[in-house]
DNA sequence: TATGAATGAGTTTTCATTCAT
DNA sequence: CATGAATGAAAACTCATTCAT
């Protein structure tokens, strides 16, 4: 054996690990995804392995080959889709934007995660109680940034010709929660909820609009209100 | 035995059976109480009824003299505290009122309930998912009559001087859904959560300006936003 | 309700606590022998809770209602039949006898054991090794003893008339191995084994007269060995 | 592929198979090693064939390739170590020597092994008895005929000068049980076990000591063992 | 009615064994 | 041959539910 056979080994062997983490990493995927879809319908307590390895098309073994325990699955989900979302993505390619256009950017991107693919990770809302470390890591790594730059956004409005003088915590929390609560007003309507996919543009402008012209400084015209 | 003694017994028997009653509904509700905190605090499927009845302070078989198993505690739960809860009252007695004051006082009602009692209810709402019947008797007999009475509020109220035109069944959600997720985001939060008993006035009197600014019909001012 | 009556009350619970107090300690033990045959037939790795349950012809849940898991059996089963046998009690009572008979009576003692009811508890001087814990308590509460005990009988016999000077530590730990290897070889020649229950003290003669001309001192006679 | 070839092929085969065979058993050695090694600390149920191929540094697949399941590793380890160890050869060898030291060689050789290598093979003595076939062929080719030769010494030597008249059962069991017994009590000691590997010849020489002076004739008392 | 020990169906989890690479 | 991912049978263990007291 020369060293060029050893370098032709080491290369297949360098080529072989890389093929072989892809192949975990779709494994451990493929398994995530049937996790989700599983717990979303039926609840963590409620979910058994054995549901979640026939969604997966794979054996009950096998679930074990790659997450420690059931609980490894919602830990690592909660990882996969609440922690690390594109949130953080948004939050700081919007720092350089427009910031007349934050809040319509901000909304559009959160009711389209809302209103599509979160449907099913609505359960993690939930879920995450029982965690208090992940609970913490949640509210620590997305929800208070999230909170932050909004207030930041308000904050910076207030003044004349801008936004009234509102309680940017409590206006804060209220757009988040808008977006969370209507998530759930979707899974609980079903096929009654307005809500289509075709129309989330629109609905986020409407609820844009409802919240700019609620800040807006009355003070400009006379009295929204009254 | 005697006509007498029959008589009394008779006698004793009524009296017995309204105490019983009485007896009956407090230990009921004495159970409830108990799977309602455990129900919160771990989950349906994560909860015991040995946690229930521990926390009630019974016996395990107790329980089952009053419910039939474990499911019948959730489901009597979401009767009593998701179906026939005192919203109806409200929007019976709301209708007669003066209607400029109505979302206010709707949103303060619910943000009452939403920041206090129901805290412990949240996971009904993930709960009631795997209950279609469920499901569907709380959208029914709850939410749509909710959603319906706002949407009516709204497009009575839109017009010239009052509110602009939007889309009242986005707005309407929008504002259930803003309570709803506020409830949840305190449970985040908590600590770290703003609402606090005292403030639910205040947080309600400014979210209520919030979408009350947010709706008026911007042609009286020029222009809220722009 | 009077203070007779109520000390009528008191004296129930206190007899109900008694009797469930003994049918607690009379389950345990139920359980406990029934794991020690499956155990000593099968090992303690080849042997199920299900074999257990059913030696002890009871459901395999009541078996949980009173050890913890499978484990907890094993160390149970040390605990009583290992650590706190009789041992202790010939270890104490034999010192105010004469200890001529010492060794005989020792021998005797620890023969009937080993060949008697010792033979189904053999496996857990195998078992004990994989509980460093119990190991230790094992050798510190019973063993070490023992072994002081014959020790300090030999050096207290060694001398002029009495016993060679040899080597205490390597003679006494021959001895107790002598009875140790000797139930094992029961167990493994079964029917073809020598031992009968009706001769173990025609045995133990026999071997505590080896043990004892073995120790004499041959200065009695002229050089047993040399 | 002509004749030639197939020549050079069938010579190739042949070199080919005399090293695969010399491979092959280097190959079940290493597993047997591994897998007596992990046994030993673990017991057979607690071991796992993970253990087994890591302690061995293979891959899980390769022993199966060597060894039929899990059983049959602990079957080979049995013939391997407890039926065909070198016991015989010093059964058939000592018969010619001088028998005036056979109890001495025996002892000395027999604890060598129980106090050295035969340690990890402990556990055997407990496996053996799930596996009536083992325990019959190791009673047989082994036990047996140690302990039959044994009695043949003890019987050919009882008589005025030698030995007392004893039960050669009884006595040729207790010499073999105190070898195996002294085996487990070192295990169980451990750090505190006075066996040390340099001390083997003085302890066996103690110990055939004991035996020869506790079996001489003590009417003559002028040389027992001489 | 109140109770909680007994129960086994149903879960999670392990791990010997197979087999495609 | 060597390998280890995939597998499911079998085991440990849980817990809702029953029922005798």
């Amino acid at each position: 054996m020369n060293e060029y056979s050893l370098l032709l080994i080491s290369k297949m062997t360098d080529n072989k690990k890389k093929r072989k983490d892809q192949t975990t990493e779709a494994r451990k995927r493929q398994i995530l995804d049937a996790a989700l879809s599983v717990f979303s319908r039926k609840g963590f307590g409620e979910a058994t392995i054995v549901d979640i390895a026939g969604e997966a098309g794979i054996g009950i073994g096998t679930i074990y080959n790659y997450y420690k325990n059931k609980e490894d699955l919602l830990v690592s989900l909660l990882a996969r889709n609440l922690i690390s979302d594109n949130l953080n993505q948004l939050l700081n390619t919007t720092v350089v934007q427009d910031d007349k256009q934050f809040m319509e950017l901000l909304l559009e991107d959160r009711f389209i995660f809302a209103l599509g693919k979160a449907q099913e990770l609505l359960f993690l809302f939930f879920e995450i109680q029982r965690y208090p470390k992940l609970r913490r890591q949640y509210v620590s790594q997305v929800l208070s940034p999230l909170i932050d730059r909004i207030e930041q956004y308000i904050h910076m409005k207030i003044g004349p010709g801008n936004f009234r003088n509102v309680n940017e915590k409590v206006i804060s929390r209220a757009l988040i929660g808008m977006i969370i609560g209507t998530m759930i007003l979707k899974r609980l309507e079903l096929r009654d909820s307005p809500y289509k996919k075709s129309g989330i543009k629109t609905i986020s402008k409407e609820l844009s609009n409802l919240v700019l012209y609620g800040l807006a400084d009355k003070g400009q015209c006379n009295s929204a209100h009254r």
